[in-house]
DNA sequence: TAGTGGTCTAGACCACGTG
DNA sequence: ACGTGGTCTAGACCACTAC
């Protein structure tokens, strides 16, 4: 075994764990080795095996299934939904969102987009607008933000064209898997251009949220500008 | 013992422990028995008391200490700061809200705050409000509704001399412990009461954040609607 | 029936805080 | 030196899934 040896010993297999992950020896949606498996392959006892497996199912990285086994998990609807879709109804059930693409253009990165990509003001990246709606109301419009170097191969018909999430397109076409996010809100009047395509009044109230996804090793993927029309939706957050 | 028996043992042991944590056997501060101590008394093997201990450790119920025991988590400034207080400079660091005690009126339920309090439309509430401030400047008004039969004894003065939190105050005088909160957020146009305290033009952008806290048997403590001025602070949240 | 994860045991030893 | 939580072992048996 080529792991470090600092801390305790079921830190030192989930590191190397992670590193099958990150470096795609672990594919999304597949099968990992049994417990025992693992266990005799590093060297450890099951439980200290277990333990170190037990914080990557908690962080939603692999998902445990009794009788069949365990998996790497993957960005499908309902996971991208219940994780990271916060926008519901003011009264009704949480649904999923209609998404409409609207353009697709390379810019350069301001300071604000800079300082969340974590890359220097004025490099190239991707800017992509959708719009989302809920039962047929439009509810926001989303700016997303792509760092050009991490996502080079990246094109206006994969945007066009997809059955899927924008995160899965992530995980399939670029093996970058979102595992957490951070999202800033504010509260500022809607500017004439947002406002065109929420179909409201400029100047209206609207919710804006910042939103930085981070991937597995804490570097930032996207960062994502939604301005929300809240007039019949709210942003809904469980903490603790 | 008097443990119901259904499902996995430690599932029953940490229901044993969280009804003495309910009931007051445990109080907020206090020291727990030990674990060797716990596993002897319940009859299990010490790696099945530290499972039963693990999820309330994880709800940030009980605080391990290693070398010291396991304590009955507090409303301290820090916690409530870090896990319940959401609001940040837009630049800058995290820091203690002032707060200014503005009324503490009796009320009756609206519909909102029945439907948020599972209690009946009309019922006696109390009603109190303040305002926080951050690096001298006034950043929202915060409305909280409490249900006056949970609250009987409250009174105003509670609220004027407070060197602590109102979670600490729900704690050490009704023994009771808000361990999760829902918070639904739009964004609204400030109406003349609000702008006022917050010095703001009416019809000014704001966010409005309403929270419905819950206690350890996930019964709703209070409802809080804060009206937050976002023009140099906004509303931060770390997700997964 | 075979293989997986889930529970549980009865220890041993380590790291940390306190007297 | 002692008591605490933290780590780790080497099993056993249960519950579930698939064939």
């Amino acid at each position: 075994m080529s792991t470090q040896e600092s801390g305790p010993l079921y830190r030192s297999v989930q590191r190397a764990l992670m590193e099958r992950l990150a470096n795609g020896d672990l594919k999304p949606g597949q099968l990992i080795p049994s417990e025992r498996q693992l266990a005799t392959e590093f060297n450890v006892s099951i439980g200290t095996l277990r333990k170190a497996i037990d914080d990557l199912v908690e962080q939603r990285i692999l998902i445990r299934q009794q009788g069949k086994g365990t998996y790497v998990a993957t960005h499908d609807r309902e996971r991208l939904l219940f994780y990271f879709f916060h926008i519901v109804p003011q009264s009704g059930l949480k649904s999923y969102p209609l998404v409409e693409f609207v353009f697709f253009h390379k810019a350069i990165a301001s300071e604000e987009v800079a300082m969340r990509l974590k890359i220097a003001v004025g490099a190239p990246v991707f800017h992509i607008r959708n719009r989302m709606s809920l039962d047929d109301q439009i509810v926001s419009v989303d700016d997303i933000v792509l760092d050009h170097e991490r996502f080079a191969s990246l094109s206006s018909p994969q945007f066009r064209e997809r059955p899927n999430t924008i995160y899965n397109l992530y995980q399939e076409s670029f093996g970058i898997t979102v595992v957490k996010t951070e999202e800033r809100l504010r509260a500022e009047a809607a500017h004439e251009e947002h406002a065109k395509q929420l179909k409201i009044k400029t100047g209206t109230p609207v919710l804006v949220i910042r939103r930085v996804a981070l991937d597995m090793r804490g570097e930032p993927v996207e960062l994502r500008i939604s301005t929300v029309n809240t007039s019949r939706h709210e942003y809904f957050a469980e903490l603790l």
